[in-house]
DNA sequence: AAACAAATTAGACAAGTGTATAATAGAATA
DNA sequence: TATTCTATTATACACTTGTCTAATTTGTTT
């Protein structure tokens, strides 16, 4: 189970509203309700994904009667970990300070997040 | 021509080779030299991306003799950091800290990123 | 001008991703 | 239990991306 690779869009959006449930297993009515239908996704479309996710060792699953239940597998906050440490790596030389100044460099960074990074740092040491 | 679509990563490293370069133009002699041989692509591997560029519009080309020459249309860094706020956006909401705090919450920031920060915000203010 | 060499273009193809239709299986009901 | 729902599965298909082989064009040598 490589679960270190990068998921395609549609399985990450997938995830996500398997993350952010607070109760497991949930089903595909469930997903059709939190993400497939913003999505404008028919329920096999949603389950493609599913069965996808699940080869890629993301989540498994269970039948139960007529219906399927999903188990997730992979840890949220290290996939995102992993994709944003290869995103810096790949579009900024690895270096934060590179990335915030970038995107902020011309006193553009908002006021609060300026304040908060500051906490943030002061707490570091 | 969608300039603000992500592109796929190989078309990507061309670009990054293409904004490398201090001079202009660039034939696909010198792409192949400066990033199509350490990928280990063929020369028609390379001259497909560079279409593909060309059709997104990043970039346009002219032919002279045999050759053909490559120009570069779109900027790096608007480039960086419209890939940069999307990917905030998609999986650290937006926000900066949060990011932050996931890579490095436990104070595993590297010193030195953690002095240019703190100079980076200083200058902020 | 023929032949050769170098570079480009045309086309092709497999794998991955987004998406769906048609077929099937399990549960509920008449 | 035959009929009817409903959810799932099996397939399929178009596009995108990575990659190349074969064909063609253009410049260079005999």
């Amino acid at each position: 189970m490589d679960n270190s690779k990068k998921l395609p869009e549609a399985e990450f959006d997938v995830m996500v509203a398997l993350w952010n449930s607070r109760s497991y297993p949930v089903n595909t009515a469930y997903l059709m309700e939190n993400v497939g239908k913003a999505k404008g996704w028919k329920a096999p479309t949603l389950i493609s994904f599913l069965t996808r996710l699940e080869d890629r060792g993301f989540i498994h699953s269970e039948k139960k009667g007529k219906e399927r239940y999903y188990y997730v597998d992979a840890v949220k906050n290290d996939y995102i970990k992993s994709v944003t440490v290869d995103f810096l790596d790949r579009y900024h030389e690895g270096s934060f300070v590179k990335m915030l100044d970038l995107l902020y460099g011309n006193g553009s960074l908002p006021n609060d997040e300026l304040d908060k990074m500051l906490k943030w740092l002061q707490e570091q040491y």
